[in-house]
DNA sequence: TGTAAGGCTTCCCACCATGGGAAGGTCAAG
DNA sequence: CTTGACCTTCCCATGGTGGGAAGCCTTACA
């Protein structure tokens, strides 16, 4: 199986899975006595492992966090679990500074009458201006 | 005002500074006889309502946007309402994006029995194996 | 007046993941 | 044997930000 075979049935680009060989995250691939990289179904495995963790918003290194966890059949489930809390934590972090930004911004947007007038609370926010309106809510 | 006191008072880096100048961000800043640059308050406050855009998450583009908005003195609400209203629905997808991955992976967490033992839900479901348990809600 | 500390300048490198593209080798089908 | 589709490596770009080196400038103090 050529780079763009396993590309196609990992949904991993061959740039990517290039890349992944590269940083170590998955091993080097067998070359073809013309140099060409060469994969079974195994390697086809991880890198769809690789794909669903990066599709669930894992890090490379997060990743190969997991990939090694995968790998070793003494692991314990509390190990794995960790990994994803901690991922999990991150995410809330993330979702929660997202959700103050909009809160924010919904709510200049309410105050802001959005017509052929200059004057603008959102604008006023960013200038650093006094407040224009006193809320109606998100 | 050097750029460190304008850095200090507007709450942008030194760097960044510099940085937003050289992509035409900012307007380049006035030198002294010895190749320093100064700012005045005119300046500061733009590196203000830089920092405050960026703090509601618009990109460098969107803020330039913002900022010529808040520059020309014909614009109308309508105009800045449209570019906060379009950052809002990126928010939006970028959180959607990020809770299904955590409602995704909660769920996984709540399969696992997270003990000394290697059977994982979560390593399972990145492996692409059939689901191993039957929700009990996220 | 000399010197040391701390600011400023530019320039390059790093991160994280990914894509684009050039230059050149290889393979399969016609 | 040519053509086209693949593969290889290599460099560059993105978006923002930080780190640091080498070299100039300024300020404060002895």
């Amino acid at each position: 199986m050529n780079i763009g075979e396993a590309a196609e049935a990992s949904g991993v680009s061959a740039k990517m899975i290039r890349y992944y060989e590269e940083i170590g995250l998955i091993p080097k691939a067998e070359r073809t006595a013309s140099n060409y990289r060469t994969y079974g179904p195994a390697a086809v495995h991880s890198l769809r492992f690789v794909r669903r963790a990066r599709e669930l918003g894992f890090s490379l290194e997060e990743t190969a966090t997991l990939l090694k966890l995968w790998a070793d059949k003494s692991r314990t489930s509390a190990a794995v679990k960790q990994v994803a809390a901690q991922h999990v934590a991150e995410l809330e972090r993330k979702i929660a500074g997202l959700q103050d930004m909009r809160a924010t911004l919904i709510h200049l947007m309410h105050c802001c009458e959005g017509n052929e007038r200059p004057d603008c609370p959102i604008l006023n926010d960013l200038a650093g201006s006094a407040p224009a309106c006193h809320s109606h809510d998100t």
